[in-house]
DNA sequence: GTTCTTGCAAAATATTTGCAAGACG
DNA sequence: CGTCTTGCAAATATTTTGCAAGAAC
């Protein structure tokens, strides 16, 4: 995503585009997955890990990122979706978190699936993680034992 | 569940039954909801805080608990199911948790709705974790909405 | 000027480990 | 004995805040 596109999603928001935030949205939109605070520090060197969290609560209240907790920490995605602010929104899908390698992969192909919640209970976002073992770990352990069975 | 029921249970599981581990499991066996490390240490007076870490960290080996990472952190519930150790097992529900109240609710009638995988990836367990307002909140709200409305 | 934003440092939390003492068999 | 378990303290890691300087308007 451009810098022009970060630029006009942060105002679609009501977020005042700040170079600090752009540049935030922007790693988020070129992440192929959601990425935890730590990942972020990583990956912008020029803002403070403070700045970044501080985006992210930001970005958070005006509904512009996702936030998924797994077994590896809460992680923050950009939120595709056309409605705003803290309605549930479209663009949920699956992720999958990989006990093996600590990954989490988006399962953008597969929509979240919805379910009936009891009388009283209003829903506002949802998670939903699949933990296990991912294509390319399963790989390697095929391969390790393939070794293992040889010697 | 009483002692000697605990206790079959961990020996079910190959954990060895410990005065502690049974009032770990206990523990979390009346609880009605599953419950952070630090809930444990309030209800578990007895048990210093790295000894419950320790003993969840087996149990969690051992298949006797389910892990749920929600807003809330991590949180540990009972695992009711007859399958052992990593295999996915049959008493997966959804939770709720509530913005507000930050409790976790356990909707055991509702089971997890299952997805189908890309190929390659293994599933062991999952989370489904819905995030919004309990019936509590909301009905807090409601008369609270309705108090400033009259005054 | 006033308000908003930022970086730095530090506080507050939460999680995890090392180690020695004790329990168990 | 030798192994497993436990409590305590401390190390790590993570998240969050206070504050003063600077930018934006």
């Amino acid at each position: 995503m451009n810098t022009q596109r970060c630029q006009e999603m942060l105002e679609e928001h009501q977020v005042k585009p700040t170079a600090n935030r752009i540049v935030l949205i922007k790693t988020l939109a070129e992440a192929e997955r959601p990425l935890s605070l730590a990942e972020l520090e990583q990956r912008i060197i020029t803002i403070d890990k403070s700045g970044i969290f501080r985006g992210l609560c930001m970005f958070k209240d005006h509904g512009l990122v996702h936030v998924i907790e797994d077994a590896g920490g809460v992680r923050y995605e950009l939120c595709r979706s056309h409605r705003h602010h803290h309605d549930a929104d479209d663009d949920m899908h699956v992720h999958f978190y990989c006990e093996r390698c600590h990954i989490t992969y988006c399962l953008d192909q597969i929509p979240l699936p919805m379910v009936e919640l009891p009388e009283g209970y209003q829903m506002q976002t949802a998670n939903y993680i699949v933990k296990g073992i991912c294509p390319t770990c399963c790989q390697l352990e095929q391969k390790r034992n393939l070794r293992l069975n040889i010697t």
